[in-house]
RNA sequence: GCUUCUGUGGCUUAGCGGUAUAGCGAUUGAUUCGUAAUCAAUAGGUCGAGGGUUCAAGUCCCUCCAGAAGCUCCA
C-alpha cells in the first residue's frame, strides 16, 4: 500500500483495527521533507514517549496521591500541635484533593498505532511529494520496533468522531523540529593540552577516564594557572558543582546603565541605554577599520529567512529548537541566528575569479536570534538576541585557508588586546586534520606563550575541521567564548555525504582563468564575539581582578574620558570652557557642576572608571592651566593607588597625551546631555 | 524546558501574620571647599501582577510575570 493524497485510489472499504489505537495525527511541513527519514524517525520517538506516558499514568497518578496524603498528614500533626500550644500558629493551608484516574488501570495501555496525515494540524503543510513519505515511514518504523503499527494511506476530512480516554492523556500536541544530529561523534572525543612550549599532554579520555577525577597535569596545579584550571573544569568536565551566585556583571550593567532587562519584550532581548550604545558604536567602527586593513569588504544579509530552500535547511536543522518564527502572509520565516545561510547563498550567486581569492567579507549582524531555553539565559553571557560581528574568507584551497588562518589568528589577538580582554585558547579538530598540521599550530601556541586545550574528534561532524575558540573566565570560574575561526570544507560543496545521506549544500563556485572551476575552503570568523560578551567579558574581568589591577576600560572605550571639576563656584565657567574645549576636538569629556564638596566629586569620577579628571582652581585658573588625574587603568594596584597626578599642565599638553592614546581607535562624541553633570539623563 | 531561590519608594535594602526600616539618589536651605562620600530639612511606597485563606497578608497558599542558580544545552 502506498500513501497517496486522493482518497479515490484506495480500493478497500475500511480499514480494520482492534484494541485500544493510538492514533497519531502527522502534518509535514516544509522544512521536514528535507530529509524525511530523520523527521520520521523523530516522529516515531515521539509517539513512543506518548506510549510510554499513557502507560505510566496511572502509576504517576498514584504518585501524586501519595504526596498529598503525606502532605495532608504533616497538615494535622500541626494542627494538633497548633491547638495544644499556643505560641505556634494555626497552618491555613486548604487540603490538596486527590487525583483520579477517569477508567480503569487496564485501559491505560496501547494495543496498536495507527499514523494518520492530518492537515489541521499544521498552517503550513508541505506541498511537496515527499510530505507522503513520512507517515508510512513513521508506521515502518514502530513496526520494526516491535509495535502494532499502520498508517492511513489518506486523511479523511473533518468526518470523523473518536472517542477518549480522559483529557489528560487523550490529546498531546508536539512540535516536532526537523534536528540532524550525531551525539556519537562528540561524546568520542578527547582532550589534551598544548603547552606553551609545544608539548602535547593529555588531559581527558572519556573512554578511559572518569570525571570526577583530578586530570589537571602536575605542571598547571599552581596557583598561578588558576584560571587556566578553571577553564579545564568547564571545558573539559562541565562547570564546577559549587553553587554560583548572580554574576556581578549584572548589576554592573545597570548601574553603570550600559545595558538592563526590558520585561516588555521576549526574555534575553535587552534594551541598551546611552553608554552601552556609545561602547557598541565604537566597537562597530573599530573592528569595520580592521577589516578593510585585513583586505576585507562588506555586505548585509536579511534578517529572516525561508526554510523552503533545501541549501539553508541542511543547516538550520541542526538547531531546530533555537528559531523564532515570523509570519508574513501565508509565509512563515526563521529569524537568523547566523548570517552565514543568506550570506552563503549570496555567495553560490556571485561570480567569482581565482585571483580574487582569498576574499574575506565582512557583516555586522545587526541582530541574531537564538531562542535560547529560558534556564540558559544570563545576563550578558549569554542572550536571545545579540549583535555578532561575523567574518567570512573565501580560500583556493586548504593550503590557502591554513594561510589566512594564521593571519587571522594575529587579528583575533590583537582585537582582544585592543578591547582590553584576557582569553585562553581552546582549538577542536578532527584527528585527520591534527595529524597533518600540528606543526604550524604548535607554532601559534608557542608563539603566543599560553598553554591551550584542544579536542580531537574520531570523525568531522560539524562543517568544520578545525575550529579555534577564545573563550574568557569569568569572575565565578565560568567560561564563555568570544573569538571564534572556522576551517569549513563543506558548505561551499554542491552536495555531501552524510551517515548515508546526500545532502544538498550551497554550490559556491570560482572559476580559475583556464576556465576550470572549483569550491572554496570557507573560514567562519567571529573577531571579536557577540558585542556583549564584549561587555561581559570586560565587566566580569575588572570585578575578578578588582583587587589587583586598576579598574577600567581602555580609553577608546569608555564613555566618559575626560571629567573637568572646579573646585570653586568662581572656577566653574574656567571648568566648563575646558570641557566644551575637549568636546570641540572629539575627546569625550563631562563637567561636574554640582554644588559639593572636592571629594566627593573626585570619588564619583573614580567609581565611573573615567580615565583623565581635570581639577582646576584659583590656581590653575590664573596660570590658565589645569591638574589632571590619570587614572591608572588596567595597571597593577599597589597600596590602593589608582591614579597619578600630573599637576599644572596645558590643556594642550592633556590633548596630546590623550590624542596619542586613542591614535587609531574611532572617536564617537559624547550626547550634550551627557556633558553636564546635573543635566545628565537617568535611564533608572 | 525541569528543579530550587529571589522580586519591598528612582537605586541598594530591613521586616517574614497586627497597614512599612535605613542608606544612596532627588528637591530645598546652609556651606565655597585643593584630590575617593559637608550638614540639615522635605518629598517619594496599592511591598512584581492576579486570586485565595484569615477579624487582619510584603509576611501563609495557588496561578502568572520577571531575574538568578543547578541540570539538560551552547554548529
Amino acid at each position: 500500500m502506498k500513501a497517496t493524497s486522493s482518497p479515490q485510489d484506495f480500493k478497500e472499504k475500511d480499514l480494520k483495527i482492534d484494541g485500544l489505537v493510538l492514533f497519531a495525527f502527522v502534518s509535514v511541513e516544509d522544512q521536514d521533507i528535507f530529509d524525511t527519514s530523520v523527521i520520521a524517525k523523530q516522529g516515531a520517538n515521539v509517539i513512543e514517549d506518548a506510549i510510554e506516558l499513557i502507560e505510566g499514568f496511572p502509576d504517576k497518578i498514584e504518585e501524586h496521591n501519595k504526596e498529598i496524603r503525606e502532605f495532608n498528614e504533616k497538615l494535622e500533626k500541626r494542627r494538633k500541635l497548633a491547638k495544644d500550644n499556643p505560641k505556634i500558629p494555626t497552618p491555613t493551608e486548604s487540603l490538596k484533593s486527590e487525583k483520579k484516574l477517569i477508567m480503569d488501570r487496564k485501559f491505560y495501555t496501547v494495543d496498536s498505532i495507527l499514523v494518520y496525515p492530518w492537515a489541521h494540524l499544521s498552517r503550513f503543510l508541505s506541498q511537496e511529494k515527499e510530505s507522503m513519505e513520512v507517515c508510512p515511514k513513521i508506521a515502518s518504523i514502530l513496526s520494526d520496533r516491535g509495535y502494532k503499527a499502520d498508517f492511513s494511506p489518506f486523511g479523511w476530512y473533518k468526518s470523523f468522531s473518536l472517542n477518549c480516554l480522559g483529557h489528560e492523556v487523550a490529546e498531546m500536541y508536539r512540535d516536532v523540529k526537523l534536528s540532524i544530529l550525531a551525539d556519537e561523534v562528540r561524546a568520542n572525543s578527547v582532550f589534551k593540552i598544548l603547552t606553551e612550549d609545544g608539548k602535547v599532554l593529555h588531559l581527558y579520555d572519556p573512554k578511559k577516564d572518569t570525571k570526577n577525577k583530578d586530570i589537571v597535569p602536575d605542571r598547571y596545579k599552581g596557583k598561578e594557572w588558576k584560571s587556566f584550571q578553571e577553564l579545564i573544569a568547564d571545558e573539559v568536565l562541565g562547570s564546577g558543582a559549587t553553587q554560583k551566585k548572580e554574576p556581578p556583571h549584572i548589576k554592573m550593567m545597570q548601574s553603570m546603565e550600559l545595558a538592563d532587562f526590558d520585561d516588555a519584550s521576549d526574555a534575553g532581548n535587552l534594551r541598551w541605554y546611552t553608554k552601552g550604545v556609545l561602547m557598541k558604536n565604537l566597537v562597530k567602527d573599530y573592528l569595520e577599520n580592521v577589516m578593510i586593513e585585513n583586505g576585507a569588504i562588506y555586505a548585509d544579509t536579511p534578517v529572516m529567512y525561508t526554510v523552503k530552500n533545501k541549501k539553508l535547511t541542511a543547516q538550520t536543522a541542526r538547531f531546530p529548537a533555537k528559531t523564532y518564527w515570523v509570519h508574513s502572509g501565508n509565509n512563515r520565516y526563521l529569524l537568523r541566528f547566523a548570517n552565514d545561510f543568506l550570506l552563503f547563498n549570496m555567495f553560490s550567486q556571485m561570480q567569482i575569479r581565482e585571483e580574487s581569492l582569498p576574499l574575506g567579507v565582512y557583516e555586522w549582524e545587526t541582530y541574531s536570534f537564538r531562542r535560547e531555553q529560558k534556564g540558559e539565559l544570563s545576563g550578558l553571557r549569554r542572550l536571545r538576541a545579540f549583535v555578532m560581528p561575523d567574518l567570512h574568507t573565501l580560500c583556493k584551497d586548504l593550503p590557502q585557508s591554513v594561510k589566512e588562518f594564521k593571519k587571522e589568528f594575529e587579528m583575533v589577538q590583537r582585537i582582544l588586546k585592543d578591547l582590553g580582554i584576557n582569553s585562553h585558547i581552546v582549538f577542536r579538530a578532527t584527528e585527520q586534520f591534527w595529524e597533518e598540521n600540528n606543526d604550524w599550530i604548535i607554532k601559534s601556541i608557542k608563539e603566543w606563550g599560553q598553554p591551550a586545550i584542544f579536542e580531537l574528534w574520531p570523525e568531522r561532524y560539524y562543517y568544520f575541521i578545525l575550529k579555534f575558540e577564545w573563550p574568557v573566565i569569568d569572575s565565578q570560574g565560568k567560561s564563555a567564548t568570544l573569538s571564534t575561526i572556522q576551517i569549513d570544507v563543506e558548505s561551499s560543496q554542491d552536495y555531501i555525504e552524510q551517515f548515508g545521506e546526500k545532502r544538498q549544500k550551497y554550490n559556491i563556485i570560482y572559476t580559475s582563468k583556464d576556465g576550470s572551476t572549483g569550491h572554496p575552503i570557507i573560514l567562519h570568523t567571529s573577531p571579536s564575539g557577540a558585542f556583549c560578551r564584549i561587555i561581559w567579558a570586560l565587566l566580569e574581568s575588572n570585578e575578578k581582578y578588582k583587587d589587583e589591577i586598576v579598574t577600567g576600560f581602555k580609553t577608546w572605550l569608555s564613555p566618559v574620558q575626560v571629567r573637568v571639576i572646579p573646585i570653586t563656584d568662581k572656577d566653574k565657567r574656567y571648568a566648563e570652557k575646558i570641557m566644551i574645549k575637549l568636546n570641540d576636538v572629539k575627546i569625550r569629556a563631562d563637567y561636574d557642576d554640582r554644588d559639593e564638596k572636592i571629594g566627593k566629586k573626585i570619588r564619583s569620577a573614580e567609581v565611573e572608571w573615567i580615565p583623565y579628571t581635570i581639577i582646576v582652581g584659583s590656581k590653575e585658573r590664573q596660570n590658565n592651566t589645569i591638574s589632571v588625574r590619570k587614572r591608572l587603568i588596567g595597571e597593577k594596584l599597589v597600596d590602593n593607588k589608582t591614579n597619578e597626578q600630573i599637576q599644572d599642565i596645558k590643556l594642550a599638553d592633556l590633548k596630546k597625551i590623550i590624542n596619542k592614546e586613542l591614535k587609531g581607535f574611532p572617536r564617537k562624541e559624547l550626547p550634550i546631555p551627557f556633558r553636564y553633570y546635573s543635566k545628565k539623563i537617568s535611564f533608572r
